[in-house]
DNA sequence: CGTTTTTGACCGGCGC
DNA sequence: GCGCCGGTCAAAAACG
């Protein structure tokens, strides 16, 4: 393109040349001519020369992306053969589906959204460290792998812990029947207000005086996520038990306050709260780390606000090598922001896929049009699945008193956009509960069987004073589901995307080299170890009629429906599908993307924390 | 009867 | 210092 313009500007000047060449007059102008020439020339030659520059380094980066693959997959066929001779130790249950989708596997595509290994002023490993830690011993490998695969940590804050502590951790964990029993661990580092931090003193025992110190350097930073949701909450997988109702300044709707219940000693809150703009609109708030493995089912949301938060912590506090572009925007109430002029590249991001069986490849997450908020003391970051990105950096559009009343927010938007990585157009179609292929089902409406998921109870949204959102307004059926085809083309271009492909090496950085570093920094890949994980399949997806068939035994997230009030909302965007029975070991690598319900509020915003149908992944 | 939700009271931070 | 506001507590109510 731009050759070709050089070539016609030295034809014309050529031709001009021709033209008047005899002049005497024109001597000057042709010397001129002569210099536009040589200039052009010049000018042709720096371009080629930057071409290929350009062309050597994406030489380069397909190089490195193909090196790191064939490491990562011979790791995985290494671990693959000895977690046959385990399985076949302990089970002979083989599950055909999986024999039939490994070969499906190079086709597939697995969205990792964080795993909790912070490291702080360490995100990235270069390709060199990288290699190193693939070479590292097999058992230690192994170790990461598991977990990886055990289940996440929704961290907010960044851990620097000493190395070895993982390996400690990874020698004790739970045996898979004590999946979920809370496991006595040291507290990790929390961030948590000070007023906070004195009442948890006060009754919890196990509070640490230093670990207070730390939380108090680490000011509340949250993770807001915005997504339309029809249900009184969303599910993350968590249990959580409601302590509180407020109806907060700016916002008719209550806000709800939750605590997390999984381990008694948990810090983790969060908030819930339509959105008064668009009722359809859930905000959940999140606050705290986990200080207890976390069930498979709720690695995905804590995997997401994990790497959010990281994306907060790294643009208010460390430098990074992702946040090179990140320019100054137009404070926010009173608060400077940042923008992030182009994609985020989230370092440390969790692989909770428990896929080490089978060679599929972990990409790090992009968010596209974000904005990252930095100096206040209260950070929060807003991962906003409603609207297109030109929306997302509206930040005074947020109505959350939460986020609106001394601090800035940040807006990762999730939703549809043609431009950006990663991101998928939203078409109908009705998903399929046995899907087995690596979709993102983004914009997927799950087909709920209200009849099944909601114990034949009335659901919520049909029940007197009750909002119902259910109308064509609210959702479109553009958006209500995709298209198997649109999907697999959307993920054929996601895997052909350069920026994929670049993502995905410096995920394979991060995937392979955090386990390696011993664990510093990788609070959450010591705390992430739900036993067991290994043989958890992962599927919240509503009306799935494998999920509702399977026996699950108790004390399970509830990532089942609510009996109480209805239907609830799978986290959007990540879910992951497997039909396999949930104990036999075999894992898909197929992961959906779920969009959130457009729709109904709660009837009163108090949403039903824990499910009385809980079930176990064991 | 145990667990969860509801809801008014209370506390602390912040702005004026 | 006062009032507003967000957040939490805890007793009562509701639920299964």
């Amino acid at each position: 393109m731009e050759n070709s313009i050089l070539g016609n500007s030295i034809k014309e000047a050529h031709t001009q040349m021709e033209s008047k060449g005899g002049d005497e007059e024109n001597a000057s102008i042709d010397i001129n001519k002569e210099d536009k020439l040589i200039s052009a020339k010049v000018e042709m030659g720096e371009v080629r020369e930057e071409n290929g520059k350009l062309k050597l380094l994406l030489t380069k980066l397909v190089k490195d992306y193909q090196s790191l693959q064939m490491h990562f997959f011979d790791i995985l066929q290494q671990d693959q053969l000895a977690g046959a001779n385990i399985n076949e130790a302990t089970t002979d249950q083989k599950d055909p589906i999986h024999e039939k989708n490994e070969e499906e596997l190079a086709e597939l595509v697995s969205l990792c959204l964080g795993r909790s290994t912070f490291k702080g002023d360490q995100p990235n490993k270069d390709v060199d460290d990288e290699k190193k830690d693939i070479s590292t011993s097999k058992s230690d490998q192994k170790k990461k792998d598991k977990n990886f695969d055990e289940g996440l940590s929704l961290g907010l804050d960044i851990r620097y812990e000493p190395a070895g502590s993982l390996t400690t951790e990874a020698t004790n964990l739970p045996s898979p029947a004590s999946s979920f029993e809370e496991v006595k661990e040291e507290e990790p580092c929390e961030i948590w207000p000070p007023s906070k931090v004195l009442r948890t003193m006060r009754t919890r025992d196990n509070s640490n005086n230093n670990e207070v110190s730390q939380q108090s350097q680490m000011k509340k930073a949250r993770v807001s996520i915005r997504a339309r949701c029809d249900t009184p909450m969303m599910i993350d997988g968590c249990q959580w038990r409601k302590y509180g109702q407020k109806i907060a300044k700016g916002n008719p709707c209550p806000r709800a306050y939750y605590r997390c219940t999984v381990s008694p000693t948990c810090p983790v809150r969060k908030q819930v709260q339509r959105c008064v703009e668009d009722l359809s609109i859930l905000v959940t708030t999140y606050e705290g780390t986990h200080n207890h493995p976390l069930p498979i089912s709720a690695t995905a949301m804590a995997s997401t606000t994990c790497a959010a938060a990281s994306m907060l912590q790294s643009g208010s506090s460390t430098s990074q090598p992702g946040l090179d572009r990140i320019s100054s925007t137009a404070p926010i109430s009173g608060a400077s922001t940042t923008t992030i002029a182009s994609n985020y590249n989230f370092h440390g991001l969790n692989n909770f896929s428990s896929t080490h069986q089978n060679p599929i490849v972990h990409p790090q997450f992009y968010f596209p049009n974000s904005s990252i908020s930095t100096s206040n003391s209260h950070p929060t970051i807003t991962l906003d699945l409603t609207a297109p990105p030109r929306i997302s950096q509206n930040f005074g559009r947020f109505s959350n008193p939460t986020t609106s009343r001394h601090y800035p927010t940040t807006s990762l938007n999730f939703s549809s956009a043609n431009s950006s990585p990663l991101q998928l157009p939203l078409v109908p179609q009705s998903p399929n509960p046995h899907n087995t292929t690596g979709y993102f089902n983004y914009g997927t409406v799950p087909n709920y069987n209200r009849n099944q998921s909601n114990g034949g109870k009335q659901p919520f949204f049909d029940q007197p004073n009750s909002y119902n959102y259910m109308n064509d307004q609210m959702m479109p059926n553009s958006q209500q589901s995709l298209t198997a085809e649109t999907l697999a083309a959307a993920t054929k271009a996601i895997t052909a995307n350069p920026k994929f492909q670049t993502a995905l090496a410096a995920a394979l950085t991060n995937f392979v080299g955090n386990g390696a570093n011993g664990g510093g920094g990788g609070g959450g890949v010591r705390e992430n170890q739900v036993a067991g994980a290994d043989n958890s399949a992962l599927c919240l997806k509503y009306g799935d009629s494998d999920r509702q068939k399977s026996s699950y035994t108790k004390n399970t997230p509830p990532y089942t429906t609510s009996s109480q009030n209805g239907i609830r909302c799978a986290p959007s965007y990540l879910i992951k599908k497997s039909n396999s029975s949930l104990s036999n070991g075999q894992q898909e690598g197929n992961l959906v993307l779920f969009p959130p319900l457009p729709s109904p509020a709660s009837k009163s915003g108090s949403a039903s924390p824990t499910d009385k149908n809980n079930h176990v992944l064991k």
